[in-house]
DNA sequence: TTCCTGTTGGTTTTT
DNA sequence: CCAACAGGAA
């Protein structure tokens, strides 16, 4: 795991005096430590030591006694940041800090909206839906007003709404106009529509966490106030990532005292697409009078090279507040740029490379492989398992948003909560108990007509004649459960109540009765949440956790190599970075570029330049002449961000030329040159943002050598005879493993494998 | 209600 | 090309 260690190490300037807490701290960090009073961003650039120094001021803001815990309200995006800052914090201090409001923007909303419920019209046991209850919601609004969802699917009105939400904007602060065409102009009345569900059900989506905050600070000044003289010290980790109602809040809390401290780094910015605004960092002098603005440049993480090339490439960049990052490291080894024929001949050099190094004793866990979209893992991931590299893939599916766990959290959400109409939903039917979509309607017919939840409509049509007897009956039986559990929930400790509900609904013996290969693990998954409900002091407690925090703590895989996309190595750090499909389209994603323009082209070269700065050592960038896209082989230009890296920090390599059989050529002059002179586009490209029609579907490869009764040999399936040839897919008869499709770039002709 | 087939679209992701 | 989903048939 060292590779996601930040880096502890420093050395510059440092204090060598006063408290252990301040020991090694730069001149700016210090500052920035020691400036406790009124507005202050800290521009933190990568690697330069940026939580080792908000740590030091949360330890100085306690010893110094300038505030006390409870007076200290601290910000992070992800659970996993609160939780470092608070064993960071607390190992500095020699203590655990008790009292602090250290949590995430949502959680702590949901803490303060909890208290005040009422003020909006919900109650304090109000439910946060995740995005999947969402928009099953929003499904049902659009089919109660006559939409047609494959025009506009739900999932783009989501999107609506929350872009909306992140803006801080309730339907009322909303002209029926701002939302274009979509939906035929009703965008406007679905988002009210879905708001007044959220209010009848008791629930509450992520965006409205925040949104009714800000509705009870501006409404009820007398609660603002309360806050006020709570909390003297406000503190945001990753400000650049910030959305409008999330700036809102934190101005209108720090508005008493402006104490206000800021922590990011406008260069690296890349959550535009989900509603960040670069423009709250970039702001924050103008909106924040008399800030102080502290930037740490020194860089403790990555070679001057590494350090070089990234700078240079965000220097392209027009809208930043600009840093200059510097080191004391070494020059070091230049960026390696690999130009190679296509994905699979990239896959195959990351593979040679890792294995490279691996012999040269670097530990798996310091390489990583980062791309830009999850497309690009398949063929990486099936090279790593061909040579017998282990690997890990970062940012998979959580192990709260798996159907097993998700069911069983809906039991105990219905239990807790009888108005929990879409937890109710979930479980009606499952396990199966004959309750089909004909009886869901007319239930869902009484409750809307009654303006009743959907239990409760239950409830009274089961005493009626209007169902199937057989429906009737285990709906009945249901029925009966949910309120023999809600018993039980009064009387049993939390997670026996789970352990009771899963077996006596059926669900545990129906995953049991399951010959899939999932089955086990699934039922496995159960009792490791079971096992884990231990942990909350109450069924409510536990139901808030799984709503606000959704990763999975797995167990140390041991030494890998990373695998993950840019988004998710921000903040993560590694010896060797491998940066594969550096190609126009890919990288900058072409969609980025249609619908983002200079500002998502900008974006896109703020992630190129995360991926160089996780690397400490080496940076290996790729780019390919060819790729598949969407099945289809299109011609690929190197990224315009190849380019942008100054010329001496890069050494590149023209595997391109190895075709023409002129062997690999070093010096990024000479690729260059043997690269223009057989690419005229590779010239001719303009440094315009609409790159569209920069793809050019390229000539079909070759055909495929072989022919039907061809011996031949692949990797994984071992030997076999060609039954069938489609381009560049083969159906082989292997004599082990039976008929399978595979890629004619996997098999050797037999005589060759020897 | 399940299973199969045709259609469609295909960046990034936390809470 | 392939995965996810919707809609129809058994």
């Amino acid at each position: 795991m060292s590779g996601l260690e930040p880096n502890t190490v420093q050395s510059t300037g440092a204090v060598s005096y006063g408290p252990a807490y301040l020991q090694g701290l730069n001149a700016p960090q210090r500052e920035a430590v020691e400036n406790l009073d009124g507005p202050l961003l800290m521009l933190a650039g990568a690697g330069t030591g940026k939580t080792r120094a908000l740590t030091a001021r949360l330890a100085h803001l306690l010893m110094t006694g300038r505030a006390t815990p409870g007076q200290i309200l601290a910000v992070t995006f992800t659970n996993k940041a609160a939780r470092e800052m608070r064993e960071r914090v607390a190992r500095l201090i020699g203590r655990p800090t008790e009292g602090w409001w250290l949590g995430t923007f949502h959680s702590l909303a949901a803490r303060i909206l909890r208290t005040h419920a009422e003020l909006v019209g919900l109650k304090s046991t109000f439910t946060i839906l995740d995005s999947d209850d969402q928009i099953r919601l929003i499904k049902q609004v659009l089919a109660a007003m006559d939409v047609d969802q494959k025009r506009w699917p739900a999932r783009l009105v989501h999107s609506v709404i929350e872009r909306w939400k992140d803006k801080g904007l309730a339907p009322d602060a909303l002209k029926p106009a701002d939302a274009g065409d979509v939906l035929g102009g009703r965008m406007l009345e679905a988002y009210q529509t879905y708001q007044n569900r959220l209010k009848t059900l008791n629930c509450c989506d992520f965006g409205d966490l925040l949104l009714h905050n800000l509705a009870i600070f501006t409404k009820h000044p007398e609660v603002l106030a309360l806050y006020h003289q709570r909390f003297s010290h406000l503190l945001v980790d990753e400000y650049q990532d910030t959305n409008v109602a999330q700036y809102l809040w934190l101005r209108l809390l720090a508005q008493a005292h402006h104490n206000l401290c800021c922590v990011g780094d406008d260069d690296q910015s890349i959550y535009g697409w989900r509603g960040a605004e670069v423009g709250n960092i970039l702001r924050f002098e103008t909106d924040f009078p008399g800030a102080k603005i502290i930037r740490l440049e020194q860089n403790y993480r990555s070679t001057g090279n590494i350090l070089a090339a990234a700078s240079g490439l965000i220097a392209h960049n027009r809208g930043r507040l600009g840093k200059t990052l510097f080191t004391e490291a070494d020059g070091g080894d230049p960026i390696i740029v690999e130009m190679v024929w296509d994905g699979e001949e990239e896959a195959r050099q990351i593979g040679d490379r890792i294995e490279d190094l691996r012999r040269a004793k670097i530990p798996h866990s310091e390489m990583a492989i980062l791309v830009r979209a999850g497309f690009q893992m398949r063929e990486i991931e099936d090279r790593l398992i061909t040579l017998g590299l282990p690997y890990r893939v970062i940012g998979g599916p959580r192990f709260y948003e798996r159907a097993e766990i998700r069911d069983a959290v809906a039991f105990l959400r219905i239990i807790a909560q009888p108005a929990d109409d879409l937890a109710f939903e979930r479980i009606i039917n499952t396990p199966r108990r004959g309750i089909g979509k004909a009886t869901i309607q007319s239930i869902h017919q009484h409750a809307r007509t009654t303006e009743i939840p959907l239990t409760q409509a239950a409830e009274g049509l089961v005493q009626t004649d209007e169902l199937t007897s057989r429906a009737r009956n285990s709906l009945g039986a249901l029925l009966k459960d949910l309120t023999r559990w809600r018993k039980t929930a009064t009387e049993a400790p939390h997670p026996d109540l789970a352990q009771i509900v899963l077996d006596e609904s059926g669900y545990t013996a129906m995953l049991q009765a399951d010959k899939s290969p999932e089955a086990a693990g699934r039922l496995e998954n159960l009792k490791e949440l079971v096992a884990g409900m231990e942990e909350f002091e109450s069924l409510d407690g536990f139901l808030e956790h799984v709503a606000l925090v959704t990763e999975a703590e797995s167990t140390d895989p041991g030494d890998t190599v990373f695998l993950m996309t840019l988004h998710a190595a921000k903040g993560l750090e590694f010896d060797h970075v491998f940066l594969p499909g550096w190609e126009e389209g890919v990288f900058p994603n072409q969609r980025a570029l249609d619908d983002g323009g200079v500002a998502g082209l900008e974006e896109e070269r703020r992630l190129a330049y995360v991926g160089l700065t996780r690397a400490r050592k080496r940076a290996y960038v790729f780019s390919a002449a060819n790729r598949r896209v969407h099945g289809q082989w299109v011609n690929a230009l190197p990224s315009r961000f190849v380019d942008e890296l100054p010329n001496e920090t890069v050494d590149a390599i023209n595997r391109l030329s190895d075709e023409a059989g002129l062997g690999p050529v070093s010096g990024f002059e000479a690729a260059r040159a043997q690269f223009l002179s057989r690419e005229p586009a590779f010239a001719a490209r303009a440094m315009v943002i609409d790159g569209s029609a920069r793809r050019v579907q390229s000539r079909p490869r070759p055909a495929t050598p072989y022919v039907i009764d061809d011996r031949i040999f692949h990797q994984k399936f071992g030997y076999g005879t060609v039954r069938s040839v489609d381009n560049d897919k083969l159906t082989i008869d292997f004599d082990h493993s039976g008929e399978k499709r595979v890629m004619d770039s996997f098999v050797v002709a037999a005589k060759d494998a020897g």
